[in-house]
DNA sequence: CGGGCATAGGTGCATATACACCTATGCCAT
DNA sequence: ATGGCATAGGTGTATATGCACCTATGCCCG
């Protein structure tokens, strides 16, 4: 079975299931003028206050420029603040605004739409458990 | 239970678990000098021969421009060449070169390497069974 | 206090991904 | 033949992702 030379690469299938789910989330998004992982980022913010990068990446399990890069077209739009920390000025600290507040409001209905979709589809646990294992297993 | 505040975005969840997969083929194929999404390129060349870019794109599932693009690295290094259609002047004919076929050949060792690690700890029929859901879901 | 290491972050480069728009060419109907 | 539509592909722009390397600053130790 393994020795099929034509076997599927798990990578692969994986990447290409995480590309459809991403439009499919994207264009749930789309009337909020939010993707999926810049909706993430506020999510994260809206739980953990004013966070430096660093932390803000590690929560996303994102490497610490990704997250410094993803935050640029949040900034543009007025959505979060970066600001040097008081307590050490090497810190950045990242801040949602009232706009990014309403951005986020304003796109969680449209996620739970895609949520429930999609979980109705396939069990959310099946996912998480894979998603585990995977992460475990790097 | 989907009331939670905090309920887990299936999607942010499952583009983690793929970040982190692509991570770990990426480092195993890293000795052949080759990505996984290049690998897969090779891959669907060898099975399928010389063919224009926009069914190369239709069988791995991406986007006909990302095809294209994605075919720099692998044409600058000569794994493959990209030449005008005989019959259809418009089409671009993708063809692995014997350098191409060299480099699948070394990469493949690697490629299995991680399949069986990765195949190891979790099921790849249940990685399957997502996959097949989340695209025919879309 | 001064040197050295650790920490926070940014920049340059490369790849991956997709949409909107453009060009070139084939093909068909009149 | 030709005008118009269909098809193949490329380009511009934007985001997403991560590595290698750089700067700036804190902090500790002698």
């Amino acid at each position: 079975m393994s020795e099929s030379p034509n076997e599927p690469c798990t990578c692969s299938a994986l990447r290409r299931a995480t590309r459809a789910l991403t439009a499919c989330y994207d264009a749930a998004l789309k009337p909020a003028g939010l993707r999926v992982t810049q909706f993430a980022i506020l999510r994260h913010l809206d739980r953990l206050g004013p966070i430096p990068v660093s932390r803000l990446a590690a929560e996303a399990a994102l490497e610490r420029t990704t997250m410094g890069r993803n935050l640029d077209p949040l900034k543009r739009r007025g959505l979060v603040t970066v600001t040097p920390g008081a307590l050490d000025p090497r810190e950045r600290l990242v801040a949602m605004t009232e706009a990014g507040r309403g951005a986020l409001a304003a796109a969680t209905p449209y996620w739970r739409d895609a949520q429930a979709r999609i979980n109705a589809r396939i069990d959310p646990a099946t996912v998480s458990a894979v998603a585990e294992a995977l992460i475990s297993a790097t």
